[in-house]
DNA sequence: CGAAGGTCTGAATGATGGTTCACTTCTTTC
DNA sequence: GAAAGAAGTGAACCATCATTCAGACCTTCG
């Protein structure tokens, strides 16, 4: 043999991957899974066609990647905070909650995408997975409340479902057009999601978002 | 001219017509939109996939006929309890929610059909319209409970979306297998939307749901 | 350099499934 | 019964993309 693959080969072609999913994922998120065709996906991250098929398998494979990394990192921040957040139970949902809406009304396009838009069988079948995700992360610190008589007693699985879907609901109907009128919706939800859970009102805790987002701590 | 439409066949063109829409309703709801090709459908209505172009212009158009009429029935039984139904808004609210989700339930395949599965672009839109609309029914309840005190000061519009979502997601999982549990799953969904809307705690009240669906009272 | 073994390209291929249409089969009217 | 005008049929048609593949172009190594 006369050729090996070396290690500034390969990693060339994990940028290349990487560019595709990157790519793919604004596409994606500006057009819906419908309008990302695999010509039109090449074409944004710069290669042909059958390129594609060199890092995927097939377009439902590069869908659900395209899904996978952008939902991951959702579930990561959204893990984070719940878990490791501070303060009780109650405060760490309330956080989670702003967070996870600020996030999406950041990227709406995303979020719609993520959440909601028409979308591959295989990319539907992720959803189901992920947000039975998000459910498991709420329904954890639902039960913590509930265990130390924070919260009513109640199912965790249920509000935790009703959580996803009502936040999910929210974010993704164009009920809210200006950005000013983000704020006034997430402390709206955060109000909500703590009737939900069946915490008594309490006022809005002092943290500032751009503190306590992990991804804003990381990236800038 | 020798020939001219007589009534009888008018009423076997609308007949064959709502055969039509009825059936293809039964295939979404068996095999989802995705397996619901023309061809099919036409077959299980008992015609040939031409004549289907006959009462319809393309298969989207057949296909928002059947959302809107599954769904329209949905808005309207829902309608009649929330606004026509007997007691306080709060009374009202939790009587609407345990109506749908027991409708719900009892169609799985349809209520998943109608509420989340992939579909045409063309039954995503119409998907978002009538999503506003339960969400507009929900919001009348509680601006009412609101507006007498009984429920706090709230964004109704808001507060109904995630009502909708809320009640959507849990629905459409796959969470509750069992149909047994389904009594339960009612009473948690009762429970949980009163929190989210800010009631206190009040015990359910008495009326068994066979008296009070609309459609079972007309129907049965 | 040249051979070996990759990667990349983009036009051709193929599958799917909605839509059309020439033709057959009713219905109605005279 | 026959002509006129629909309605019904289903095989052929066609558009759309995902996927493939034969050849062009690169990279490595003796």
């Amino acid at each position: 043999m006369a050729y090996r693959e070396t290690p500034a080969v390969r990693r060339r072609l994990d940028a290349a991957r990487d560019r595709l999913v990157a790519k793919a994922t604004d596409v994606v998120a500006e057009v819906g899974w419908a309008g990302a065709s695999v010509t039109v996906v090449a074409a944004a991250a710069g290669m042909s066609a059958g390129s594609v098929y060199q890092h995927f398998a097939s377009k439902a494979a590069l869908a659900v990647e395209v899904f996978r990394r952008a939902s991951g990192r959702e579930v990561e921040v959204l893990g984070e905070v719940l878990r490791q957040g501070s303060g009780d139970p109650v405060e760490r949902l309330a956080h989670g909650v702003e967070v996870f809406a600020r996030r999406a009304l950041e990227r709406r396009g995303l979020a719609y995408a993520l959440l909601a838009a028409p979308a591959d069988p295989a990319v539907g079948a992720e959803r189901l997975e992920y947000r039975r995700r998000y459910r498991a992360l709420f329904a954890e610190v639902v039960r913590e409340g509930v265990a130390i008589g924070l919260l009513p007693e109640q199912d965790p699985e249920i509000t935790a479902a009703a959580l996803t879907g009502a936040i999910g609901e929210i974010l993704v109907d164009p009920l809210v057009e200006p950005t000013d009128a983000a704020e006034r919706l997430v402390a709206e939800l955060r109000a909500l999601s703590l009737r939900c859970a069946g915490a008594a009102a309490r006022p809005a805790h002092r943290h500032p978002s751009t503190m306590t987002d992990p991804d804003r701590r990381r990236t800038r």
